[in-house]
DNA sequence: TTAATATCTCTAGTCACTATAGATATTAGG
DNA sequence: CCTAATATCTATAGTGACTAGAGATATTAA
């Protein structure tokens, strides 16, 4: 059995994280010591790993507990898993193709920085100025 | 004088959120009308015109704090405002490359997917297993 | 046994808004 | 000028995913 400490040190995932979780019932709360301290045993550490690993993927707090619910029925098809996984990937992509825009905007702006006094400074006129960019972000 | 709607509209800051940015202090309270209602001059105009665009390029409200302090100040030499443009862009270049780590491995996740049962489910293994990615994110 | 460390619950704070409720103001049409 | 529709007002609470703190109790190591 494993106190709330090590399971944290095994997951890496923060003590009160694992306590915020089981108030979301993404995990269920554990058995409790004689003196009222939760005790977890491997099938906890293997859920616990599983959100850690899909957070840190980027997946919401809600598609983890739809995969944590499909993953409990094992004969049933993963046609529902995997949409989740490409609608995730579909957002990152996103995202991405988001932030590189932001990111060419960014590089003009400090590029066209030389350093001047405030009133002649490209970054504070690119700013005041979306007609300088060369997207729409 | 233009109203909050009309500020809204012409900014495309929702109102409630221009409300919101007068309490964090990043527009000054503007007049108000003979019932209480403000009303707003170009140099508010102009001013949330800045912060819309700033917030759109990522910058958080802290930053844009500063850059709206220093332009203030025309005649100060630029090097904070141009600081400020290059830690953005960093962080958005670290967030892409992370992003971009993240897509490799959904990409490999979903496509590991054949549509078989939860149980032969290459997204749920992945996701108990990160010794299957390929990098670290 | 005692001191250090870990854990407990509960509340509040973070960021940048967004939503709601109930009251008041303004505006356009008749 | 009157009324109905729309806009605005304040204040409070909710969002997501935690994080920080206070004050009390439990466990562990020397
Ligand atoms: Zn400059
Ligand atoms: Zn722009
Ligand atoms: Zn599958
Ligand atoms: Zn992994």
């Amino acid at each position: 059995m494993l106190s709330i400490g090590e399971l944290s040190t095994k997951t890496g995932v923060k003590v009160p994280t694992i306590r915020y979780y089981e108030q979301m019932k993404l995990v269920t709360a554990p058995e409790r010591s004689e003196g009222n301290q939760r005790r977890y045993s491997n099938v906890e550490l293997e859920r616990l790993t599983f959100i850690k690993h899909a957070r840190d993927l980027g997946l919401k707090i809600d598609a983890i507990r739809e995969l944590l619910d499909l993953s409990a029925h094992p004969e049933q098809p993963c046609a529902d898993a995997n949409r989740i996984a490409e609608d995730h990937l579909a957002a990152t992509r996103a995202r991405i193709a988001q932030l590189q825009r932001l990111e060419a905007e960014l590089m003009r702006i400090t590029v066209g920085c030389h350093g001047d006094s405030i009133k002649d400074c490209y970054v504070i006129e690119s700013l005041s100025n979306h007609n300088l960019c060369d997207n729409s972000h």
